[in-house]
RNA sequence: GCCCCCAUCGUCUAGUGGCCCAGGACGGAGCCCUCUCAAGGCUCAAACAGGGGUUCGAGUCCCCUUGGGGGCACCA
């Protein structure tokens, strides 16, 4: 494989939130990287000040982090390439813009947006396949042109794009793409407003970044053709274009809408990575699951981000569009959780608990968490099966303590024959409660299903719960006797 | 409308001309284990979009059709 050192890089633009599509390329990205012993920079895009979104730098950053995918270089941590914000980078923009001029290659352009409006209308009016720049300015005397630049007057950079002949851009997932230059278009470079447009910059920052491989969305495909025609009038080395394909709705019809992101939400979904870890999910799961949609491994296996960076192969990628699973999610979510050692899953589950109230000692915890570990599939399912432990009394529902095909009075003989068993004992570990209780349920004649049924919501308070007799340890003794108490005074009262 | 991309089980995918009457994973069904719920083990159902070529031989190469996706801005 490639032992280049290669430098990645993931350009967010500032005007939305963080989503799955975003999280996989900077994975995607990261792996790469690390893989080659090279660096995964983070720049922001923020040329468009119309769409700023205030607060979206900080949630990519955050995301990022929070994912384990803290870029080597960016605009928090700096670098020998910065700055890493592209508003902080206009006079390279500049610079540029003009050397494509002196070549020949751009020019500057005057037209103002109700002609252009006008233009496009026309064009449209006479049906034609694609309404592109009439060229007007394109045919200025570019001594003329300067002039006018020079005394102030209004304008853009256009590129010339060559009006025949084919693009063939190189893609390495996608081969060669082929595209007729006559539907390619004088694409502006540079905005009015001083500042570069995506074309522009994002070309400049990858050859002065040195990036060697970009991974982006399949929406530049496009635009790819103009993107190559700008690097070789520049004449710089091109890097390895891999555009990734977009991720489609769960039905797999369309991508996610707003109402479809609402859904996810309603169903305890997110596409938003942000999202993510307030719904219980952990990084490890959540970059398991992206990185298989869209990355084919021979063998489909749970993965730590250590072991993605070990199989990783950017040949591996898919250029096929898929459809977001949720349940898969969901299995990823737990298979980590069953992979985390005691105190880390004990550590991640705290702030759950005590969110929901809970006044958790880490002492019991760390004896509960092995108990529930296996049941989790996101960290907010301890509230249900460890709660009862941080309580002082639970409260049973009456007809939950009466098992199948007994009456209350059968059930509360069955307590009280149970507490005293247990009253007895010497110990309350599982080991010396679990077998008296066993030869109990024998010599009664009554199965193992009533009779820790009815202890189960006696001592839980609910019908599903982690093992009976190893609840029932950590709960202790005093507790444990009180709450079966409490349930044959339930039951006499019938 | 025009341009571009994509096309294997419901979903994510393996497969780079013979090893494939197509393998894995999620989900589904069943069985086992079992104090509930899980976890785990085993088994089953489930796909090469259609049509033409090329070839001794095609899921794998080419063309067309169909379907899906993306794009046609002084947005990224």
């Amino acid at each position: 494989m490639n032992h280049k050192p290669a430098r990645t890089r993931m350009a967010p633009s500032p005007t939305g939130r963080f989503h799955l599509g975003s999280a996989r390329t900077a994975l995607y990205d990261f792996l790469l990287a690390r893989k080659t012993g090279g660096q995964f920079i983070l720049r922001l895009e923020d040329t468009d000040q119309k769409r700023y979104v205030p607060g979206a730098e900080e949630e990519i950053m955050r995301s990022l982090d929070w994912l384990g995918l803290t870029p080597d270089e960016s605009p928090l941590h700096g670098g020998p390439y910065g700055p890493y914000r592209q508003t902080e980078r206009r006079e390279i923009y500049h610079h540029y813009a003009k050397v494509l001029v002196e070549k020949g290659a751009a020019y500057p352009c005057f037209c103002t947006p109700e002609r252009l409006e006008q233009m496009r209308k026309e064009q449209e009016a006479r049906k034609v396949d694609k309404v592109r720049y009439d060229g007007t300015c394109r045919r200025l005397d570019p001594d003329e042109a300067a002039r006018r630049v020079a005394s102030g007057e209004k304008h853009v950079i256009r590129f010339k794009m060559p009006y025949e002949g084919v693009t063939i851009a190189h893609d390495l997932l996608r081969g060669d793409i082929v595209t007729e230059n006559k539907y390619l278009d004088d694409y502006v470079l540079m905005k009015s407003d001083g500042l570069p447009t995506y074309h522009l910059a994002a070309m400049v920052d990858d050859h002065e970044m040195k990036i060697t491989h970009v991974l982006r969305g399949s929406e530049w495909l496009s635009t790819f053709p103009l993107h190559v025609n700008i690097i070789r009038a520049f004449g710089w080395e091109e890097p390895v274009w891999v555009h990734l394909s977009v991720f489609l709705k769960p039905s797999g019809k369309g991508k996610m809408s707003k109402r479809d992101t609402t859904q996810a939400l309603k169903d305890g979904y997110s596409i938003f990575v942000d999202d993510m870890k307030s719904l219980g999910y952990i990084p490890e799961g959540v970059l398991n699951w992206i990185a298989l949609m869209g990355w084919g491994v021979p063998e489909d296996d749970v993965m730590t981000l250590e072991q993605m960076i070990e199989r990783f192969d950017i040949r591996s990628l898919t250029p096929s569009p898929a459809a977001i699973n949720f349940q898969k999610l969901d299995h990823f979510n737990g298979a980590h959780i069953r992979l985390l050692p005691t105190e880390d899953l004990a550590r991640r589950i705290k702030p759950f608990l005590t969110d929901a109230g809970f006044a958790v000692d880490d002492e019991t915890l760390f004896k509960v968490t092995p108990l529930i570990r296996e049941r989790l599939v996101t960290l907010d399912d301890a509230i249900p099966f460890a709660g009862f432990f941080f309580k002082q009394d639970v409260e049973p529902k009456p007809e939950e303590l009466i098992a199948k095909g007994l009456d209350a009075k059968q059930s509360a003989e069955i307590v009280r024959s149970s507490y005293q068993i247990l009253a007895a004992l010497p110990d309350f570990s599982h080991q010396t409660t679990e077998p008296p209780m066993r030869a109990y349920v024998e010599r009664a004649g009554l199965t193992a299903n009533q009779v820790f049924g009815i202890l189960r919501v006696a001592v839980t308070g609910q019908k599903v719960s982690p093992p009976l007799f190893e609840s029932m340890e950590v709960i202790g003794r005093e507790k444990t006797l009180a709450r079966l108490q409490k349930a044959i005074e339930i039951l006499e009262s019938m």
